[in-house]
RNA sequence: GCGGACGUGGCGGAAUUGGUAGACGCAAGGGACUUAAAAUCCCUCGGAGGCAACUCCAUGUGGGUUCGAUCCCCACCGUCCGCACCA
């Protein structure tokens, strides 16, 4: 009898019907299992689904689908990251509305989804652009402003004087707006903060303690917040300070070679350099010309290092007879440290390259271990490595770290102007984050500013602070800005005059807590914080790398907060944290220039050397390199047509097979052949199989060797798999199913077989299905009907391995002489290890080996390897 | 420049983290079935030598440690990623 071939269409929406009409992925709170909480990153509602979405969603619903068959209450749930800049260039192209485009493209999404047969729980979907939603985070906002949290303050940011907004620095691209191409200017304006830099300390020491993160996110996010010990140096001036000036204040990292100092360099930021340009028109056309040379990662490796002598001198802390000049310098950074340094040019490039530009005296005071102090000298590289102390007066002779220590307890201890003359100081790299952004489609900041009360938090009672509906996109600039009325209203405080806050929150805002709205979707208060309590962490969170810092820091520390303002109770939102790689393709090219896009492109082999030919046109095209499916490239694969044509089992098993999931993944049409064949195949071994069947899984007796070998492939099977898929080692649990599926096929059903192997046939079946059934589970499901359950493969448990069967009587163990291969042996495993060497030592090859040699020792391993060296 | 990761057949990769290198898949070649094709099934498949059993070489390159190294150490080459005037 042929077997009907699988028909992945009708089967898999007629799962997903039974799946969604049982209710079967949706979670409740009060479940009192064990709980397990698996995320993917929500996706940008951008309209259509890719196939990185595609490999995320797969990778994160194998784990839930597995951790449920664990016995695990499992919380899967789906939203949407729905604010944005995309939508409002959307209403600006199209005459579209922002609002109506984004619920359009998750209506979209959501549908494209659901042909994945994730078990997902849609009840309890939300997007970020819902009121319901926003009105939550501006509920938290305002707890935030309460706490110090949230604040106001002047600061540099990107300007698109096309646009008229502030850009994030990732929509400045060689300095110049991603959208209008302006170049983009640097700002001074208020803007709103969250005091993310509170937590510095605790953000960089929490990251060891999350042993469950991929080193490399760990290690970027170390960097980011980059922790740096050292100190605050005060100057005094020689001769009269400026007008509300005592000292120059510095910090240092290198305060071991203060006596090296040949400069003071301030920023053309700092308040000195302000002050003094004001009566100086020449510092002045510096500093100008300091704020308009480039940002860019290639300005700043060209740019030269250049100084203004402010004609000011300070005085050496240690050497009162000595003076340092006073320069402002372009390279001195005002957001970090102090915004001034002191320059010792020995020891540091920087500094040396100034100094020999501006023809300063360069003092070497660590001297290179094993160096000769009488020779050595500094020439076009400064010595930044460790040594001991020389022309350092009471420092000579000490070690770096005693000459640091050695200067603060000294600086410490002198008092300058009524204070120390320095203090140790920790810094951070880390700033804090600007969440204002001039555009319309975010989460409005609630707050109200008042001429007479200043800024007025809206009372919660008033909240939510709802974007108006009837705004125009006609012109740059933010909409809400502009809209006749929105803005304007009474204080609530003295009921004046007064406008609203316009700026609305960064994205990033709403997908910093999302993951707690999850637990209580629902809730009155931004969280239930039990529910926040029970399900938090996250057990399992799958992304991107690409948002190893933003967004995962920001949620790190978006936590705290909430910890902080009473939310829920713990800091770190994700305990498990993988980040899967990219899905790449091949990109193919006109003559032109031109892309095309793999669905117009035909592959042919002749001669042993592969063509790509535009289908259209039957001409030749160049085969490119394999990159990051994008739409500029037009290499992109649309999900919905490959489970239109193949089914999304074969699309999840694609996405699973052969790459590890951290590495990206390279999609050809071959491999979705490949794993389509083996859908097939899978039904056929099943559904021929079954009418051959006995009717239960019964006892195993009398089992013949034959049977005994199926059952142990099969359990070996199912334990390995069950620990791959634990790891996430997807593809490995992959290949573990495909070696079971060749044992089954192999063993196939024969005329007079005995009646062992027909029951360790259903077993080895059942337990090949269930084994399956996270990363195929509509095909599972099928088979698991097929072969005569009634019940939901879904909703069966993991089965569990005999053990007893993972253990074999009989080993085989390789033989090698001197470290070379020579022969196996198999031998009883409780064999002794005078037995296992009599018998190596008896075998043929090794005695050839041997060529009548004694042996001067025989390594045996247990149950691994024997070695005889000779 | 600083920091990090990686390098295994034609390709993706596996290897119990010091113990049989190349599991599993893709591609390729040969064969069976078929009027033919598709589908399916069987065989071969790192390199060199040999009819063969087998031998030698081989995990980027060169050294080292070890009975034994894809794995540990040193140096080098290459690829990729992050940060970037952070004092």
């Amino acid at each position: 009898m042929a077997t009907e071939r699988y028909n992945p269409k009708e089967v898999e929406a007629r799962w997903q019907a039974v799946w969604a009409e049982r209710g079967i992925f949706e979670t409740r709170n009060d479940d009192p299992r064990p709980k397990y909480y698996v995320l993917e990153m929500f996706p940008y509602p951008s309209g259509r689904i890719h196939m990185g979405h595609v490999r995320n969603y797969t990778m994160g619903d194998v784990v839930a689908r597995y951790m449920r068959a664990m016995g695990k209450n499992v919380l899967h749930p789906m939203g949407w990251d729905a604010f944005g800049l995309p939508a409002e260039n959307a209403a600006m192209q199209n005459k579209v509305d922002p609002r109506a485009w984004t619920y359009d493209n998750i209506a979209a999404m959501r549908g494209q989804l659901k042909t994945m047969g994730l078990s997902l729980d849609w009840s309890r979907e939300f997007a970020t652009c819902d009121l319901d939603y926003y009105h939550r985070q501006q509920m938290l906002f305002l707890d935030l402003f309460k706490a110090g949290l949230a604040y106001r303050k002047k600061s540099k940011v990107n300007w698109d004087p096309v646009d008229q907004t502030v850009l994030a620095n990732e929509q400045v691209i060689d300095g110049r707006g991603w959208r209008s191409g302006a170049l983009v200017e640097s700002r001074d304006l208020t803007q709103w903060f969250f005091r993310i830099t509170a937590y510095s300390d605790d953000l960089l020491a929490a990251l060891d303690r999350l042993d469950r993160w991929p080193d490399k996110v760990r290690l970027m996010q170390r960097n980011w917040i980059g922790k740096s010990e050292g100190m605050r140096v005060r100057f005094a001036f020689d001769g009269p300070a400026p007008e509300g000036f005592d000292t120059v204040e510095v910090f240092t990292t290198r305060h071991d070679t203060l006596f090296g100092a040949s400069f003071i360099a301030l920023s053309p930021d700092h308040p000195l350099s302000t002050a003094l340009a004001s009566g100086n028109a020449k510092l002045a056309d510096f500093i100008t010309e300091c704020h308009h040379a480039g940002t860019s990662e290639a300005a700043i490796e060209a740019a030269e290092k250049k100084g203004f002598d402010t004609g000011l001198r300070v005085i050496h802390p240690f050497r009162p007879e000595v003076t340092l000049p006073v320069y402002v310098a372009n390279f001195v950074l005002m957001d970090y440290g102090t915004g001034a340094i002191f320059g010792c040019p020995a020891h540091d490039q920087r500094d040396l390259d100034f100094a020999r530009k501006y023809g300063l005296r360069v003092i070497p005071v660590v001297l290179p271990h094993g160096a000769d102090p009488q020779t050595f000298t500094v020439g076009e590289e400064a010595y930044v490595e460790d040594g001991t102390l020389i022309n350092s007066d009471f420092l000579d002779g000490m070690s770096v770290p005693e000459a640091k220590e050695e200067v603060a307890n000294r600086l410490e201890d002198t008092i300058l102007y009524g204070k120390p003359q320095g203090s140790r100081q920790v810094n951070y790299r880390l700033r804090d984050w600007g969440i204002s952004r001039q555009r319309y489609w975010g989460c409005p900041i609630p707050v109200i500013h008042c001429e007479a009360c200043g800024i007025v938090p809206v009372p919660v009672a008033d909240l939510p602070v709802k974007l108006p509906e009837d705004v125009t996109f006609d012109k740059p600039g933010n909409p809400l800005d502009r809209h006749p009325t929105w803005k304007h209203v009474k204080c609530p405080t003295c009921g004046g005059p007064a406008v609203r806050e316009t700026d609305t929150m960064d994205t990033f805002v709403d997908s910093s807590w999302y993951f707690a709205r999850f637990t209580a979707p629902r809730a009155d208060p931004p969280t239930e914080r039990a529910a926040a309590n029970d399900w938090l962490p996250v057990d399992q969170y799958i992304g991107g790398i690409e948002h190893a810092i933003l967004h995962l820091l920001y949620s790190r520390f978006f936590t705290r907060a909430m910890r902080d303002t009473g939310h829920l109770d713990l800091a770190e939102p994700f305990a498990g944290l993988f980040t899967q790689g990219m899905v790449v393709h091949e990109t193919y090219r006109r003559p032109d220039g031109t892309w095309v896009s793999p669905a117009e492109v035909r592959i042919e082999e002749a001669e042993g050397r592969r063509r790509a030919v535009e289908i259209a046109t039957g001409a030749e095209l160049e085969i490119g390199g394999i990159e990051k499916m994008s739409k500029s490239k037009r290499n992109t694969v649309d999900p919905s047509d490959i489970i239109d044509s193949y089914g999304a089992d074969t699309a999840r098993w694609f996405m699973l097979s052969d790459s590890p999931p951290e590495r990206d993944v390279i999609w050809t049409e071959d491999g979705v052949a490949g794993a389509h064949r083996f859908v097939q195949r899978l039904w056929r071994i099943v559904s021929e199989a079954v009418p051959t069947l006995p009717p239960a899984a019964a006892a195993h007796d009398g089992a013949d060797e034959a049977a005994v070998a199926l059952r142990k492939a099969a359990h070996r099977a199912l334990a390995d798999v069950g620990e791959h898929i634990a790891a996430l080692r997807f593809n490995v649990a992959v290949a573990r199913i495909y070696e079971l599926a060749n044992a089954v096929a192999a063993a196939a059903p024969k005329a007079g077989e005995s009646p062992a192997l027909g029951h360790a046939r259903r077993e080895a079946l059942e337990l090949l299905v269930q084994m399956m059934a996270p990363m195929m589970p509509h095909l599972a499901e099928e088979c698991w009907k097929a072969l005569g359950h009634s019940g939901l493969v879904a909703a069966a448990p993991w089965p569990k391995f005999e053990p007893s069967l993972l253990v074999e009587d009989m080993i085989t163990l390789p033989v090698q002489v001197n470290g070379k291969k020579r022969s196996e042996l198999t031998i009883a495993v409780d064999a002794s290890q005078a037995d296992v060497e009599r018998a190596a030592l008896a075998l043929e090859p090794v005695r050839r080996a041997l060529q009548g040699n004694t042996p001067k020792k025989i390594v045996v391993v247990p149950k691994r390897i024997v070695n005889v060296v000779v």
